[in-house]
DNA sequence: ACTCAAGCGGAACACCATTCCGCTTGCTTG
DNA sequence: CAAGCAAGCGGAATGGTGTTCCGCTTGAGT
């Protein structure tokens, strides 16, 4: 129906668009994904209207930025399922997860904000809850893993990792929690 | 040292301390807490300097109205740990607070919202968490509840309850986190 | 009845997200 | 290589927050 010949987009465009996205992915780590927009334009070093240009929806930004780090973590599964017991590859998984809680800070803000609006573009939630749920059946097959707990559950019942404050004490107690969900997953 | 003779408050601010209650307690229930302040003095009728007099910041009013609400479910605990087992005062009280969740809408953002601020003058988190040092303290003693989970770690996996949308299927999501945290601790 | 500070209302300020619009500049075409 | 034009730009403007300031009002003690 509407092909749009669609040109090419032009050169100081897409170094626009390099330059907001280094700005956005250095102050969400920093600071979280509630940092301003105009502050994000401000240091990029670009009008606030091209920020916006490029990304209509603050959450178009963030689901840029974290897109390919949701996409590794899916990843991660099929090759612990590959390798190990499903068992394992839980446990591994769920250590690979805690890693990137801790280290992306401002992922789990977006992974929460996600949820709201019914964002299908990238669904990252979606690609985070796949994993879940093949780590599920594969554990669920061995025996190991209780029959009625969907990957939308698992989701939910580490809700705990995107919400508790990134200090020195999160590392401890983010553990706590898996081992807490991941005894309930097993109990058989 | 410094005992000030304080007076009495006056009459007029008295009723306007009740007519912000009222105003916010009904926004809050319908809109989450999250309503404009602006918006709560005004539908409560007084203006808006006289809200912020009487609660400097929004989690004081927050506070204020779910103190209550917070400190009946602590009690609970103890109400149900006197005529039942220790594993059934954990279901009973598990079900009182999905009831609480549903109703008490902004609640849990208000739960959330009290980590950030070391808030001492009203603990609510705290309460919450007696209580369930209390129900883990009882079933530990009954060997139905495992040992190394504190209420710490329960208030965390059940985050989920305060970060869940609340819509239809909310009741059916809260609980199947609650099945899976439980089977957590009773993995003994 | 008189006084005066406790208490009030709303304007004022600061900050944010988002939109608008006149100007600049990369790319294409002759 | 030059010229034209639309893609793209920046920053000012708009409309909405939270929060503070300050001159006026009024309850309550004398």
């Amino acid at each position: 129906m509407s092909t749009t010949p669609a040109r090419a987009p032009r050169s100081d465009a897409l170094a626009n668009r390099g330059k907001i996205l280094d700005s956005a992915r250095k102050q969400f780590a920093s600071e979280g994904t509630e940092v301003s927009m105009n502050e994000i334009a401000r240091r990029a070093g670009v009008g606030v209207a091209t920020l916006y240009r490029h990304f209509p929806q603050r959450d178009d930004l963030v689901a840029a930025i974290y897109a390919e780090e949701l996409a590794s973590l899916g990843g991660a599964v099929d090759e612990f399922l590959a390798s190990m017991t499903p068992d394992d590859a839980l446990t591994a998984w769920g250590a690979r997860l805690l890693e990137y809680a801790i280290t992306k800070r401002g992922l789990g803000a977006a992974l929460l904000a996600m949820r709201e609006r019914g964002d299908v573009r990238v669904d990252a939630r979606g690609v985070l809850i796949d994993s879940m749920n093949k780590l599920l059946a594969a554990g669920r097959e061995a025996g190991t893993i209780v029959d009625d707990v969907t990957g939308e559950d698992l989701m939910t019942a580490i809700s705990g990792l995107w919400v508790l404050p990134v200090d020195e004490q999160y590392p401890d107690r983010a553990r706590r929690l898996l081992a807490l969900v991941f005894a309930g997953l097993r109990s058989v």
